[in-house]
DNA sequence: GATGAATGAGGCTTCATTCAT
DNA sequence: TATGAATGAAGCCTCATTCAT
């Protein structure tokens, strides 16, 4: 279902989104450019005109995920400013919950799995993975201050601190999730964070 | 034939040693059997007489990790009874921290590398990693639980599911420092962490 | 539809010039089509239109190269009536250790390269290469004819005779030269071989 | 047919052996691994299992051929003390004019042919066909310096000097009886050159 | 316990060429 | 004239594994 801006041809467009979904279930080195290919419907010659590599391929589809994720997940749910800070970020954290149980735990966060398998290998990607998770966490940052002028959260941790530990608390807990096979722990966990982050 | 308690037949170890030491820092599938090989210095045919597969071989190294990880790290540090469950937690944080920065941040947990890569697809990976978190998460919970009867940690959040957003922020804060290149993450974040766990 | 006189169909041109440069440099097979297009700016749709095929396209280059050598290097050189025939014959071939050496000995001579690599498989080079080493050998022997008739040069072995030798000579000294990184080669050889084209 | 000391393992040796004649007839880039493969009844991994790349496997089979030339075809003929230096050096260049008649002038030198195909990239290859032609050269150069002592040949130009044009002359000259498809030209330029290393 | 040799499937990438516009 | 997109075959190489000794 193209967007109305879809401005792109149509096998690099698909090329990007069946790479996003395998990079998520399978990571970087078991995601064969065959099974990309198959995926897409694309041939392999065809491929390598739209992307000099697969590399190539995989931070086009970084990008395409980051865009997504701000654009159509973190932006929306954070400036609805009818809702509290503490309920906007109870919303957004409810809503990444659903995902996982939808998914029935099987795919992670893919910048997680591509920090963990290339990070150290491919500069490219520890890059912009490293720029995703600060953005990230500038917005989590802001709704917490605005949280703790509130008096909402507590305020003898900073915002940002308590965003980085938010940030890595969902990283860490997306992988014990899939590991136990047992959605119920994002749910626990999301709910122990905030009352962490809650005066007694 | 080795017997169960044949804690050294040359070939064997050495195979496990540099199973460890590259599947921490490559990961499962970019680690080629012939990298293990040669970094232990053991023959194809003779690696192919220990152990029946590549997979196999990283079940092992899983086990062996996991025992070393708690014999000689969590184990120990937890079980100084002079020292308050506050201290116990916080001497253990700081052993990990100091480990990252040894390490410059190169290499992440293996489990959570393994988790990431292989746990939809290899179900014995899974299980093994499965039970190391719960083990990790009840030594956690144990002085979190003590630490909480003596009024250094707040009480109303409980033990267990402090302990299981502890260990999902620990391995999440060792990605972000990893990705970031910057050892201060994980010591920022351990501090933080070790707030939100008290009372304010 | 190029006329036959059109000099410089601008994208035509560019391709023969690039496809010169890199067929010395790099030879036939490791010469891809789009190191062609890429040297010479031109899209590669735009290349099939003025040309059938890479063969089709290095023929083309043959007999631009052919051309410009005959009326460029050897024919200018070779009527200079005002210089003895020996003096021509020195002129010429000084001109050629010249380039040699100003090229780091780094490109061969383009028909020879052609020779070795394809003229086994494709017919249609060899006979061009052939007839440009016919009507070059022809060329040198009418100076040795001339030279032979002015005693410049001994007479005991045909002008014909002692042409092709030259010719093959000069061929195999530009390999040994490349492959000698040392251009003192070609010259070496010049000097020794008039030697011998004289009586002593 | 293993010749009496081939301690080798059967498969290397069939590939050396494949290498050679499609080097020496197709070149190097033409010659891809599948036909080498085919022609030596060897399985893609076992070779690779033999030799680490294709480069390496070339590199192989230059030192085979060099010494096959030297022990088989160069030395044994120059070192017929019986005959005087002038009919041995006829005796080795009849030789090879024979060898190009018979091949039907279909293979070159596979060392020129590298020489012109690679020299410039791979400088493994450039250095041993270095090597390779200044051994030749040398064996040449003893040879002349015997004659022109006996007076068989003309004193006026260097041994040294003769052997490198007569070597860059034969090069040559196999370029040009190919193109030509003229094995008379390898006879002629044989006939001609020993003419002109004699006085008048 | 250990060896060298062999295997087949698959890895990523490039080739020269053609299509529709 | 020129374009961007697509094609199928082939390129070199590596994978985990097995065989016979």
């Amino acid at each position: 279902m193209p967007t109305t801006t879809d401005t792109t041809s149509g096998s690099r467009q698909k090329l990007i989104e069946a790479t996003i979904e395998l990079m998520s279930s399978r990571g970087f080195e078991a995601m064969g450019i065959n099974s990309i290919l198959e995926a897409a419907g694309v041939s392999k010659s065809n491929f390598y005109y739209h992307f000099k590599s697969k590399e190539d391929l995989c931070l086009a589809a970084l990008d395409a995920m980051s865009d997504m994720f701000f654009t159509q997940m973190l932006d929306p749910v954070l400036s609805i400013k009818t809702l509290s800070p503490r309920k906007r970020l109870e919303k957004l954290l409810k809503g990444m919950a659903d995902m996982m149980e939808s998914e029935c735990c099987n795919k992670g966060c893919p910048f997680v799995n591509l920090a963990t398998e290339t990070s150290d290998f491919i500069p490219a990607f520890r890059e912009r993975i490293s720029q995703y998770f600060e953005r990230y966490q500038q917005g989590l940052a802001e709704v917490i201050q605005e949280g703790i002028q509130l008096g909402e959260f507590r305020s003898d941790v900073s915002a940002k601190l308590a965003a980085q530990v938010l940030l890595a608390s969902l990283n860490g807990t997306i992988v014990l999730t899939k590991v136990h096979k047992r959605p119920q722990v994002m749910k626990e966990n999301i709910k122990a964070f905030l009352a962490l982050l809650t005066a007694p």
